[in-house]
RNA sequence: GCCGAGUUAGCUCAGUUGGUAGAGCAUGCGACUGAAAAUCGCAGGGUCCACGGUCCGAGUCCGUGACUCGGCA
């Protein structure tokens, strides 16, 4: 790597428009390893809902950051960025240039813009003491205690968003800091390329109801279960994973199975609206591919040989 | 054929004693310095079945027709 900067591949899009597949076929193309940005893959036993792929789908290519932790003890952003910035800088220092690729929006964003994040370690007695005061008082009061602790947070976050208001005063409480004052990012410190998937919403839409039903076929039922049986429900609730809170429900009895699948497909519409919020067909740093397009591997191999070629960087094989 | 109920947004339906229409869902857009598959905000969209009548004015009242769903033959 004869570049002083740290290189990356990054592969973005919409759930279910095919971001594995891309990354593996490239990764086998280049002789790389993949970097997993997705939220849902780290934890163990979430499999089937999840959509993570299978020792069979990842075809020998190596990958990271998938199965690293479970649901009592979940990651944040936080060590995901520090586990992500310590692989890139391995597999660069092998001569190769790791891709990475998920639909977490923030995670991509917090590598790229390089998010410098606080390592506060969550306090969930904190949290739902800080939510019960909510309730009492009322949103807006809680905000306004922030406002008085901290007021350029309180400034930029929306009083109805209890999430972030307890967040920010979680990081006041624990660390006696400004939640505002532990905030700064920076411009791309990477040399990167990303590679979007784009495909048209009713199509999308209509490959996100088949992936459901495939779901339920290969057992997501017994997944979820299986986790609820291990007394798992209650965290899983918390994290919030679509298909799992739906499937907790109907296990017990709140909806039927027909209900349950119809919310997982609303649910899982309605994320990928607003996962395109991170990526944006305008973006003028995304390198947008139809996914329909049956030379979708061989666009984005070019993109990408090109992309670093004029750098003097020389990928693959002659 | 007769009797009843109905026809309003893409869907399911509200709509007061007549004053040119609303909700939920769906759809689209957006925020987000870190719990993010989370949390939250905004918007577009209607020849009110058709035609005629009454009225200053009809989704609303009257008539005729079309269609849908029940019940009886």
């Amino acid at each position: 790597m004869e570049n002083k900067k740290q290189a990356l591949i990054i592969v973005v899009g919409p759930t279910a428009s095919g971001k594995t597949d891309l990354a593996v076929k490239l990764a086998k193309a280049l002789e790389t390893e993949v970097i997993s940005a997705d939220s849902r893959y780290f934890y163990k036993g979430l499999n089937i809902g999840t959509a993570k792929p299978t020792k069979s789908e990842m075809q020998g290519v190596t990958h990271h950051l998938i199965d690293c932790t479970t649901v009592d003890n979940p990651w944040s952003l936080g060590e995901f960025r520090t586990h992500a910035l310590k692989l890139i800088k391995e597999i660069n220092s092998k001569g190769k240039i790791p891709i990475l690729v998920g639909g977490t929006g923030q995670y991509i964003r917090a590598i790229t813009k390089n998010w410098n994040v606080p390592t506060i370690e969550s306090d969930e007695g904190l949290r739902i003491t800080l939510e019960n005061w909510a309730k009492l008082i009322g949103k807006k009061e809680l905000w306004n205690k922030l406002k008085i602790v901290d007021p350029e947070a309180a400034k930029k976050i929306d009083f109805r968003n209890l999430r972030r208001t307890v967040r920010a005063l979680e990081v006041i409480l624990k660390t006696g800091k400004r939640f505002s004052g532990l905030r700064n990012f920076s411009d791309n410190p990477l040399n990167s390329l990303t590679l979007g998937i784009s495909w048209p919403r009713d199509l999308l839409y209509k490959r996100v109801d088949f992936r459901i039903d495939q779901m339920i076929k290969q057992g997501l039922v017994a997944e979820v279960n299986d986790l609820v049986s291990q007394g798992r429900d209650e965290l899983l609730r918390r994290i919030g994973i679509i298909g799992y809170t739906e499937i907790i429900d109907y296990l017990e009895g709140k909806l039927t199975l027909e209900q349950a699948v119809k919310l997982i497909r609303k649910n899982t519409r309605v994320f990928i609206r607003t996962q395109s919020n991170w990526f944006k067909a305008d973006d003028p740093n995304i390198y947008w591919l139809d996914g329909k397009d049956p030379a979708l591997l061989v666009k984005a191999l070019d993109l990408t040989k090109n992309y670093f070629a004029n750098q003097g960087i020389i990928l693959g094989m002659p």
